[in-house]
DNA sequence: AGCAGCCGCTTGGTATACCTAGCACCACGA
DNA sequence: TCGTGGTGCTAGGTATACCAAGCGGCTGCT
């Protein structure tokens, strides 16, 4: 069911736990959950229980809906996301320019920083599409806004 | 875990399958998940995956972000690092801001790029500071992020 | 009395989420 | 050169989510 879906769920877990600089193990101390269970969910080879994707969530401080949404298991993304779309497109020239001239970074914490901003920006694309190619029927009472953080 | 909750979980999931006036086999119908099993997890012997969950919130016509946080699976309030962000917010650095309207990120991934962000130039004015004060051995490792383990 | 058709539930099995033990590799210090 | 300790991954087993088949208990109809 939606196997990609998984896939890329697992590349977006490892990428976020990369970036928190934690290995396997560590994750699966915190988690809870082994080590190598964690790699092959990463690798998208089996389906974590939600539980266990909360608990990862946890963990990488991420939300839990983030994680869910991005598997079709809820269908009301989180409104952050969608108000960030209907943003204006080419802002992110503007990340990297930024980047690029902020005073008090070295040459070489610019271009980690940019490294990591490009992955980001590579794996929500790949998210997206893979979203758009399966878009879940919403039931016609289903819209129920929750919350409106902002 | 939270064996309670998730029997609290199926009775809730009955009083609606009830309310909706179905029966388990016509519920079973539509979820495409076995009568017997639905009856199992109305019973809170089971714990059903997200999935399972997910169809029987869309059968129901209830939201799927209820049952998840009914049984703690979401904590109901995804805003907190926006919310930290957003209280974060001093003099806003044009990075920071470049960020936080990119449209292409998500919440988290802002917030953890305003993490990596933050860490080096904390960095950066810890090792100024430092080689002001004494001129001799500079700690050459500030925030190195970029550990390299594949 | 029958038997039809619904109901929820029990039983026994299969698939798979998840585990422990251990492997191969790589960097670093003695 | 050899450990020692870190990384991610493989192999094989256990636990459990989930299913198909079938049972006993209604209710209603003839």
């Amino acid at each position: 069911m939606a196997d990609d879906r998984w896939k890329s769920l697992g590349e977006f877990i490892r990428t976020q736990r990369r970036l928190a600089d934690m290995s396997l193990r560590q994750l699966a101390n915190v988690t809870k959950v082994s080590n190598p269970y964690l790699s092959q969910i990463e690798r998208g080879i089996y389906k974590p229980s939600a539980e266990v994707l909360k608990s990862i969530a946890d963990a990488l401080k991420i939300s839990a809906e983030n994680l869910y949404a991005r598997v079709g298991l809820l269908d009301a993304r989180p409104a952050e996301e969608v108000e960030a779309d209907r943003a204006v497109r080419d802002q992110a020239a503007d990340v990297e320019r930024s980047i690029r001239l902020d005073a008090e970074l070295s040459a070489e914490q610019k271009s980690a920083l940019l490294r990591v901003y490009r992955s980001f920006v590579a794996a929500d694309r790949e998210a997206a599409k893979q979203a758009a190619e399966a878009p879940a029927k919403p039931s016609k009472q289903g819209a129920k806004k929750t919350k409106r953080p902002t």
